[in-house]
DNA sequence: GACAACATACCAACCGGTCGGTATTGACAG
DNA sequence: CTGTCAATACCGACCGGTTGGTATGTTGTC
């Protein structure tokens, strides 16, 4: 009833499931990963797993959720605030990193397969994320006519110097290494904002 | 007749298997498709696969050699010459961007798939990435530390962000596109070195 | 006894890969 | 030019295993 909790497992079930199959999606691709796995991985069965999912699918829509939304919400309000250029790419860089790390396996998980599926779920995703990437290409066109920021590359390389960083953030970032995440935000920052200073 | 070409395919088998795995794995990746779709596109059998390759992901490793061979070693070309940072890093950055863009199918094909693979032969070409990364690294570092590029950020910083772009290059460069990709390398050489200026 | 929360058993479809066979070839002989 | 032969190129049926997904059971709580 209401709010029976499993007796069983440590931790909830629905959520022990949506770990293991993070984990093992980040390490090895959504598609290269059976149901089979993420249920052995998480010490349930396969019913278990279609009791909380509908389909295999909904665990890579569920982990995109939980990336992308924050930062979809995030971006808005920074952007709402309507500071200057500069300050305005700063925190979207700051949040969009240091956002990225603190869910880095979720990440890791959801940023390969995104552009492979094309179901209609998925779709609605899609056009979050493009959504994103106008906003900010359209922050730094606005900067660069207006003469803020100097036009030495186009808003897709300043774009996509800043995404590629986040992107790969998987591939060398540690939580518990030496280099913090706001670090990071801040000397991508500094870089591409000393790039485009005029 | 009389030369040794097949006469119902136009291109030879092999080239036609290729060029299909290069399209579905850019699209679907590599772990999504079914060595039966390659078939069916290239016009071929199953037998025919496997008379030219050994395994499914020998078509990845090719792949692999055809986009990362001729950069490996352009970058050790570029190297070799022993000019400046600046000039160096751009002639790099110029490569990396021209060459990704003049293969861009097999570049998406792979750029994916390559982390999550660990059997032997890929293990080799990991080591060459790592390398190339490495190599890119240490000229920022150097130059860093000799006073050459200011030191706003990491050199892993850097290089990703350079990496980042060619990374995601295939998700919105277009051969046929209004920017060359000669452009392409150029803005994302001066939004770098002058973000690096001192 | 109704219902949520799982486990177990099971399915048709599909997976990467193999294998016996055949059609076509180039090289050589006469 | 013709006949023979071995090699190459390629086909399509087939294999055991695995896939995502389902139908049915069992168990504990209200």
């Amino acid at each position: 009833m209401g709010r029976s909790r499993a007796v069983a497992g440590a931790a909830g079930v629905r959520e022990r499931i949506l770990a293991a199959a993070t984990e093992l999606f980040a390490e090895q691709g959504y598609a290269a990963t059976s149901v089979q796995q993420v249920v052995d991985r998480a010490g349930v069965t396969k019913g278990g797993l279609y009791h909380y999912f509908g389909a295999k699918e909904d665990l890579l829509v569920e982990m995109y959720r939980a990336v992308f939304g924050e930062r979809l919400a995030a971006l808005d309000r920074i952007v709402a605030q309507g500071r200057d250029p500069e300050w305005t790419l700063r925190a979207i860089i700051d949040d969009i990193v240091v956002g990225t790390a603190a869910m880095i396996k979720e990440s890791a998980a959801v940023s390969h397969e995104l552009a492979a599926m094309d179901s209609d779920r998925t779709q609605r995703l899609q056009a979050d994320w493009r959504r994103y990437q106008e906003t900010v290409r359209g922050l730094i066109r606005d900067a660069q006519e207006s003469g803020v920021f100097a036009a030495v590359a186009s808003p897709e390389i300043v774009s996509w110097s800043i995404f590629g960083v986040t992107n790969s953030l998987h591939t060398w970032y540690r939580p518990d290494g030496p280099k913090p995440a706001e670090l990071i935000a801040k000397e991508l920052a500094d870089l591409v904002l000393t790039g485009l200073r005029r």
